[in-house]
DNA sequence: ATTCATGATTACTC
DNA sequence: GAGTAATCATGAAT
């Protein structure tokens, strides 16, 4: 209402902004009109007051009314001045407001849904926020599959966030035309300037930019959630299979002078870790893990020797059993292959060296083995076993055979360095140095393997290293 | 439910 | 940056 006292008072002679509401319409006094301001005043006064009581009055009547304000010859003049009016005190009253500063909420939404990859381009955000959410956990990057299920999850959001949006801008837009429309109309009986359509499309707009940024907060909290769980989800312990673990402690045991796998060896390790765990579950282990894996295991080795006593005996049977199977191989192609080389009387049967289970291994090793220093405490008996340098320079350390076969072993060794022709690599060492761990229960001052895989090894071999 | 085994993480050292 | 030691957290066995 006193807006509406203004324009009376505004109408009722006052000047605007430096000149009367005659002289700025510049009207012309109407046929048969006696030209006067009173009378001037009279008619408008008595539009106004028909304006102001239209509301009060039957919708036909006012329709009437209506109809009759439409057709008045001052109708034009007094709209316009209207016009005038409402967009001189709307402006002064909302002009500051027009111009709203950005919102630092909505701004933080919009980068955070950016850096996850939700906003922005289509492709490349959601691998680089996969990636960056792995390195923030400090592990390796090279999780494929936990990448590939937070990609996904990601996607996911991104389309619910996108369709969501979408609808919000139909609907936004949608409702302004409609509005815009309706004003527009409206603007034929009231005055509507396009400046106060736009102030109304402005509202409308902010309207529903509040409503997106609820949806950019869920969207948000929704990427927070899937985010800390794919962390989570990583932290969460998996058990190695079996055979990945088998591996590990194989080349654990045979290297056991000095169990620091070069990275080539890591890589090699894992690499075979995965292929044998792919066949279960799909999951893959990688470098990190079997560094986390050694790092454990020494660890743990080193504490409580005595409880892996076992398990290396049994590691140490596996290498022996294997190492016996190169031998026996070797020494068959020897045979057949150099007839210089005649049967020397030593045969070596694969029976002799195929226990029955891992429990036989196991048994007939623990009686072999006895002692209770870091390595193996073997019976310090020179002629009970089969000791020789492997082809890559690692200490091997073989199978007892059950009887005195120092001799044969000579000529094994010298028939596997003419055959394979590692004649210096086997010169020189024979017995490997009794201890793993050294005074101070490290192992640093053993010699460092280099591969995990020597050229010449087959996909089973191993060194080994135990020592007595 | 409890205990043990084990993969992962963290703080620290070299 | 790799390794150690301590610790956390979870899976599996009991």
């Amino acid at each position: 209402m006193d807006e509406q006292a203004r324009i009376m008072q505004a109408l009722g002679g006052v000047s605007l902004a430096g000149h009367s509401v005659q002289g700025s319409m510049g009207l012309q006094p109407p046929h048969g009109h006696d030209g006067t301001d009173d009378g001037r005043k009279q008619d408008i006064g008595d539009i106004l007051h028909q304006i102001m009581t239209i509301t009060d009055q039957s919708l036909d009547e006012a329709q009437a009314k209506k109809h009759g304000l439409n057709c008045h010859r001052m109708k034009p003049a007094l709209f316009s001045v209207l016009c005038e009016i409402k967009e001189k005190t709307g402006l002064s009253i909302r002009g500051s407001q027009e111009e709203d500063p950005p919102d630092p909420q909505l701004m933080r939404l919009d980068n955070m849904l950016l850096a996850e990859g939700v906003s922005g381009p289509e492709k490349g955000g959601g691998s680089a926020a996969a990636a960056a959410a792995a390195a923030a956990s400090g592990a390796a990057s090279d999780n494929s599959i936990e990448h590939s299920d937070y990609r996904s999850k990601l996607t996911q959001i991104r389309q619910i966030y996108h369709t969501e949006l979408e609808k919000y801008e139909q609907a936004c837009n949608e409702f302004t035309t409609h509005v815009m429309n309706l004003l527009r109309e409206q603007s034929r009986t009231r005055p509507i300037s396009p400046k106060e359509i736009e102030r109304m499309v402005g509202i409308i707009h902010r309207k529903f930019s509040s409503i997106q940024m609820q949806l950019k907060q869920s969207t948000c909290e929704a990427v927070m959630i899937l985010r800390s769980r794919f962390l989570d989800a990583r932290r969460k312990r998996r058990n190695f299979s079996k055979q990945a673990t088998e591996i590990l402690n194989e080349y654990f045991y045979s290297h056991l002078s000095n169990p620091y796998p070069s990275e080539e060896a890591k890589e090699e390790l894992a690499k075979k870790c995965s292929i044998t765990v792919s066949q279960g579950v799909g999951s893959t282990i990688t470098v990190s893990q079997v560094s986390n894996w050694f790092g454990n295991k020494r660890i743990r080795y080193k504490k409580n020797i005595g409880k892996f006593q076992e398990e290396a005996n049994l590691y140490a049977a596996k290498t022996a059993v294997t190492a016996a199977h190169a031998v026996a191989a070797a020494v068959q192609n020897s045979q057949t292959n150099s007839p210089t080389t005649p049967n020397s009387g030593f045969q070596m049967k694969d029976e002799e060296f195929q226990l029955d289970s891992a429990e036989s291994k196991n048994t007939l090793l623990t009686n072999m083995f006895t002692g209770s220093s870091g390595s193996f405490n073997l019976p310090n008996s020179g002629d009970m076993f089969l000791s020789m340098q492997s082809l890559n320079g690692d200490s091997y350390q073989g199978a007892q055979v059950g009887v005195n076969v120092q001799s044969q072993v000579d000529t094994l060794r010298h028939v596997i360095s003419q055959t394979a022709g590692y004649s210096e690599a086997l010169g020189g060492n024979t017995m490997y140095s009794p201890n793993c761990l050294n005074a101070n229960g490290g192992w640093h001052d053993a010699m460092t393997p280099s591969s995990v895989i020597s050229p010449t090894e087959g996909p089973g071999s191993v060194h080994s290293d135990t020592s007595n």
